[in-house]
DNA sequence: CATCGTCGGCAGCAGGTAAC
DNA sequence: GTTACCTGCTGCCGACGATG
C-alpha cells in the first residue's frame, strides 16, 4: 500500500513515499528537486535519460528540467523541492547527475523537519518562516557536505536518547493511522511511559498524542486535495475512530472544516 | 547532580448519540 | 456533512523519591 508524507512550506517541499508510485514527466520551472530513494531503488527518467537509482543514490534535477520515476512495493524515497534562488548556490557547483547521499543522513533530516513542522504554529507566519529556514539551512549543509549532513543537531540524535527519539519517530510516522498509545510508544523507546512522555515533548514541543494528531490530520488534508473519498472515509483511513472526533480534531488545527478545506 | 521511575489529580479526549 | 451534548477514560503535568 501506498503512504506518502509531505511537508508543504512557502519556500520548499519535502515528500516521503513508500511502496509503488508512479508519476508523469513533469518540470519545476523554478525549483531544484533532490531525490534520494532511501531503500530498495526507484526508475528514474529524467531528459531522455533512464536510471536506476538504489537507496543512498541521490539526483539532483535542476529547474525546467523534464523527469518522472516510478517505484515498486518496499522502496523508499524522499524528494525535496526548493526554490531556485534559495538553493542555487549549493547547487550550482553540482552537476545533473548521481552522486552519493547517505540514507541514514537524508532520512534524519526528512524527520528533523517533519517534527518541527508538526510542532509548528500553523497559523504563526514566524513559525512558518523558522521552520522553513532551518529545513534550507541544513539542506544546504548536506548539500555542501556531499549529500552526508552532519551538523550538531545529526550528531546529537545519533546520541542514545535521541536515537530512541529517531526509533520513536520511525514508528510513529510508520503506525499513525492505525490505535496508537503511549505504552506501545514508551516501549519501542526503551522507557517508563512517564518518562517517555516528558523526553518526547522535550525532543519535538508536542505530547505524543497531539503529535500523532497533527500526522492524522496532514494526512487527512492530502487525502482531501487527492482523493474524492467522503470526509466520513478519510476519517477512518487516517486513524479517527469516528467521524465527529475528526471533525473536532480538523477543526482544531486548521481552523477549517474538512467540507471546506476540501473547496478551498 | 543528572537521569529515570512513580503517583495523584485534572483537563481534555474518545466514543456514542441525536439533531439539523 | 456538521455540530452539540454527555459520560467515562486517559494522557499529561507537577511533585517527589530512588539510583548511580
Amino acid at each position: 500500500m501506498q503512504t506518502q508524507m509531505q511537508i508543504l512550506l512557502p519556500d520548499i517541499e519535502l515528500h516521503k513515499i513508500d511502496n509503488e508510485f508512479v508519476n508523469i514527466p513533469h518540470a519545476h520551472h523554478h525549483e531544484y528537486q533532490i531525490t534520494v530513494p532511501i531503500k530498495g531503488s526507484c526508475e528514474f527518467h529524467y531528459e531522455n535519460r533512464g536510471m536506476e537509482l538504489r537507496a543512498g543514490e541521490g539526483l539532483v534535477v535542476h529547474p525546467a528540467d523534464r523527469h518522472c520515476f516510478q517505484m515498486s512495493n518496499h522502496s523508499g524515497i524522499i524528494i525535496v523541492i526548493a526554490k531556485d534562488e534559495l538553493i542555487r548556490q549549493a547547487c550550482r557547483e553540482i552537476e545533473p547527475s548521481q552522486r552519493p547521499f547517505e540514507s541514514a543522513a537524508m532520512l534524519s533530516y526528512f524527520q528533523r523537519c517533519a517534527s518541527r513542522f508538526i510542532a509548528m504554529d500553523h497559523m504563526d507566519p514566524l513559525a512558518v518562516e523558522e521552520t522553513q529556514s532551518l529545513a534550507l539551512a541544513e539542506l544546504e549543509d548536506m548539500l555542501a557536505a556531499g549529500g552526508q549532513l552532519r551538523t550538531e543537531a545529526t550528531k546529537k540524535a545519533e546520541r542514545s536518547s535521541d536515537w530512541s527519539m529517531t526509533q520513536v519517530l520511525a514508528y510513529i510516522e510508520a503506525h499513525y493511522t492505525e490505535q496508537l498509545d503511549i505504552d506501545q510508544l514508551a516501549a519501542v523507546a526503551l522507557q517508563s511511559r512517564y518518562h517517555f512522555i516528558r523526553s518526547f515533548k522535550l525532543a519535538t514541543g508536542v505530547t505524543p498524542y497531539q503529535y500523532v494528531l497533527r500526522l492524522r490530520i496532514e494526512e487527512a488534508k492530502r487525502q482531501l486535495r487527492i482523493s474524492a473519498h467522503t470526509v466520513t472515509d478519510i476519517s477512518f483511513n487516517v486513524g479517527f475512530s469516528s467521524p465527529s472526533q475528526f471533525y473536532r480534531v480538523f477543526m482544531k488545527f486548521s481552523g477549517v472544516t474538512p467540507e471546506s478545506y476540501r473547496g478551498m
